[in-house]
DNA sequence: TGTTATTATTTTGCATGCAAAGTAAATAAT
DNA sequence: ATTATTTACTTTGCATGCAAAATAATAACA
């Protein structure tokens, strides 16, 4: 009779969820970009801090490695970046942004008030307050 | 110069990230049951109430009908459970917990427990907290 | 009744996410 | 200097997640 494995009392079921529909949330506003979700957040990460290593570059966005190089491929393909091998150190490969690349910050700039005009059935405050808490369960992890 | 595409600045990456962590700390608790976390999920609603439709499965954990299709099948191979055709109508498909499945749920009943004590950087004032605003943020999504 | 629309579910093709194995290059150790 | 180890990535195999197409069966409608 115990409620401990309904799917409502579960914090991590509502991750699952709504990491998910994020996601597809996403999708239209990214369209334009012909990006998808995962792609996007390495490009906002090469936007901050171009010229990076792939090390670093999944330091920021915290990744799969192997995704990543999936990812870098395709973003190549359509022009956004490349990869080149660090003189000095020849195990490094840095990825470089291409001048499409650059230009359409400009366009993506767009993208995250578009997001927030979706979510707006939270205020301002909550949504401050839900990124603190999301800290706090983020440092829960060792992989940090 | 703007912030607005700042990684640290996006609650979806924290999404992103923490979902997939916990995805990650779910898999040394399931290897008992030798489940994968998705399929976690669909046990956890058959605990819940067996013998349902694949519909009203998909409405409950808001997964993917494809994705379902596949799970369904995986844990029909590892004896967690039948899915048989509806008698009335016989498009619709229910899905039976074996004996199996159902003697498997007082050892997943300790792993809610193990998960929060992973989690021990929040009280449970917090925990609760986030639940309600990740909530407050579902209900921010038409499929719902 | 025959035809069309709708519903329930599966299949398909592509893009990750994850763990583990594999590779190449730089470091450390003997 | 040579071998062993570590580091930085890539590749591989399996399991989803997603959208769109395909199936099968029931319901609606002319």
């Amino acid at each position: 009779m115990s409620d401990i494995l309904k799917l409502e009392n579960q914090l991590c079921h509502r991750f699952y969820t709504i990491s998910n529909a994020l996601t597809r949330a996403y999708r239209p506003l990214l369209n334009e970009l012909d990006i998808t979700y995962p792609q996007y957040i390495v490009m906002m990460a090469l936007w901050e801090a171009d010229k990076i290593t792939i090390a670093s570059l999944l330091d920021k966005t915290k990744m799969d490695g192997g995704a990543m190089s999936l990812i870098l491929k395709k973003l190549e393909q359509k022009q956004y970046l490349e990869v080149k091998k660090d003189e000095i150190d020849k195990r490094v490969r840095r990825v470089f942004l291409t001048e499409k690349a650059k230009a359409a910050k400009s366009k993506a700039e767009a993208i995250p008030m578009q997001m927030v005009c979706k979510l707006n059935g939270l205020t301002t405050q909550e949504m401050l307050e839900l990124k603190h808490l999301m800290d706090k369960l983020q440092s829960c992890f060792p992989d940090e």
